[in-house]
RNA sequence: GGCGGAGUAGCUCAGCCGGCUAGAGCAGAGGAAUCAUAAUCCUUGUGUCGGGGGUUCGAGUCCCUCCUCCGCUACCA
């Protein structure tokens, strides 16, 4: 494998002062089901995700609960490592920068940087309060008494000067403007590519990239009281993934990334800073910023307040990892904002999972093991109808992998089941049920035809709903090395006569809470 | 305010550089079938393609304008 072509892909790096919600499932499954068909391509996937465990946030955090900030950091990121494992998701690496090899490489970016001349050392006013120990911007002032003003909190502010250290982002408006004009799909879906070129045009300010009011952090280079701001600290969490600053590190070939995978609230982060800060290091840029959007629940923004956040391990638990998986992946157009709601969910994967592949393998593989001695049945001569059903699914995998380049999953999906569609009504059509003492060679044939795209469709599926992708394959007596994209762009994969298993369905019809209509209050999060 | 998106059947959306009587899926209604997870298949929509104006032989598809919603407009992880 490792001969094959790398690709790395990362997730952004959650903010490890709070479990994982929906938008963090959704980010993670998307990824995990991008890499995933990369690998199905036969790309050498390096799927990475990480925690983002300093700042002084989780300082605050960590304190009201009576912890220290790595006990709440490891505590979060056993969250995500569960989330993950019962999404399906597993990660190659989860880099948390808490990690001794991350203040290494964020060090070493560091260094290469201010060796490019690029930081230099000022000082970063604002309105700070003592009380609140944090600074704030003029918009999140208050009005207070005669006229002066207060931290939201409503503690008194003064005007500081925090010496810091900055990033001359401002040498590299040109830099970057010449980037995003020599690789267009930078920043993908294209609708945010415009935003970030607008934003970039208007000019650009020096970065301060360092704190010295609070100290859970990665210690600058050379001055110890300043520890880095989250920038450069966050961010280098990609890099580090691939064994930097290690030139001769397993993973150094999986550098530059393939995809980052981000929320588009921090698009910015990764579309200028990111590419700024690696110019200036001198090392390469990853090939593409991917943004998805968000996901509402019924419509509204979820919030502790209104009460509407779910617990997606409770989501996976009620209607199962793959269906939660292919719902989001189905419903929400990549790059858009998605909303989610039981009767959503129940809708999709009661159509498309239960009713429409599930049914069809069922009961595909139930004729074939009740009428042809639970064999692959032996295909005769093919009528133009089997052939053009054929046609149709081993022309699925490019037209996918075109799609894909899009990040177009749920286009993906779409055309997908648009081929399990006409194998529902190529079945409907030839009736091989009709035919089983009638014309049993032509039964047989129907019934090859038949699981012949079940097999391919399932091949194809497996990025999306991976357990249920491999039972299916494993009822169709397909070998694991015979998986790959590849080997769904050819028909015949079915051999005549191989004994297979009895047919048990692979998605089972969604039942319900008993009596309940959506989600009890057991299953919602806090 | 500036820049940029979006407004198409009950719901979610396709409709690229303008061209046959505007589509898909889901939901609803009627029917067929009964291999299968009561699943499947067929039939079924009088949609002002946000409003108005314009260009054109012809506009959902281009131009102008108005209405509505949304995003961005820098240090929040």
């Amino acid at each position: 494998m490792s001969a094959d072509k790398p690709f790395y892909i990362t997730t952004a790096i959650p903010y490890a002062n709070g479990a994982p919600h929906i938008g963090h499932a959704y980010e993670r499954i998307v990824t995990d089901a991008i890499g995933r068909f990369k690998r199905l391509d036969g790309y050498d996937v390096l799927f990475v995700t990480g925690m983002d465990e300093h700042g002084q946030k989780m300082q605050r955090t960590a304190e009201r609960e009576g912890l220290t900030p790595q006990q709440l950091a490891d505590r979060t990121a056993a969250q995500f490592d569960a989330m993950g494992a019962v999404l399906s998701c597993p990660a190659g690496d989860v880099v948390r920068t808490t990690q001794k090899r991350h203040h290494l490489a964020a060090r070493e970016l560091w260094t290469r940087m201010a060796a490019a001349g690029d930081i230099y050392l000022s000082k970063y006013p604002g309105w700070y309060s003592v009380r609140d120990e944090a600074f704030f911007d003029e918009s999140e002032l208050i009005a207070g008494p005669g006229g002066t003003r207060l931290a939201p909190s409503g503690a008194p502010i003064e005007w500081v000067e925090e010496e810091s250290y900055f990033f001359r982002l401002s040498a590299y408006q040109e830099r970057l403007l010449k980037f995003y004009r020599e690789q267009p799909d930078f920043i993908t879906p294209p609708h945010y590519r415009n935003e970030i070129l607008a934003f970039v045009e208007r000019g650009l300010a020096d970065l301060s990239i360092s704190r010295s009011t609070f100290n859970w952090g990665i210690p600058v280079p050379g001055d110890e009281r300043h520890v880095m701001y989250v920038w450069i600290d966050a961010l280098a969490n990609y890099i580090t993934a691939t064994g930097f600053p290690d030139p001769k590190a397993e993973r150094a070939r999986f550098w530059p990334a393939g995809a980052h995978v981000i929320g588009k609230d921090i698009t910015r982060f990764h579309a200028v800073y990111w590419p700024a800060f690696l110019i200036s290091a001198k090392l390469a840029l990853p090939r593409q910023i991917v943004v998805h959007g968000f996901l509402f629940n019924k419509g509204e923004k979820m919030s502790k307040s209104v009460g509407n956040v779910i617990d997606p391990l409770a989501l996976a638990r009620h209607y199962g990892s793959d269906q939660l998986r292919y719902f989001l992946l189905r419903e929400v157009p990549f790059g858009q904002d998605g909303s989610y709601s039981h009767e959503l969910i129940v809708n999709r994967i009661t159509a498309d999972l239960a009713n429409d592949l599930g049914n069809l393998a069922q009961r595909c593989l139930a004729m074939v093991a009740k009428n042809c001695g639970g064999k692959v049945p032996a295909a005769g001569e093919l009528s133009a109808a089997d052939h053009a059903l054929i046609a149709q699914a081993i022309a699925l995998p490019a037209k996918c992998r075109g799609l894909l380049k899009d990040y177009a999953l749920h286009a993906i999906l779409s055309e997908i089941w648009h081929v399990v569609g006409n194998a529902n009504r190529y079945i409907a059509a030839e009736e091989p049920w009709a035919k089983r003492k009638s014309e049993p060679a032509r039964m047989q044939t129907i019934l090859y035809v038949t699981a012949e795209v079940v097999r391919i469709i399932a091949i194809l599926v497996q990025p999306f709903v991976p357990l249920a992708a491999d039972r299916l394959l494993g009822q169709l007596g397909v070998p694991g090395a015979e998986r790959m994209l590849a080997n769904a762009e050819v028909s015949q994969g079915l051999v005549p006569g191989a004994p297979l298993p009895p047919p048990v369905p692979v998605f089972p019809r969604y039942m319900g809470a008993a009596g309940g209509s959506n989600l009890g209050a057991e299953d919602r999060a806090d």
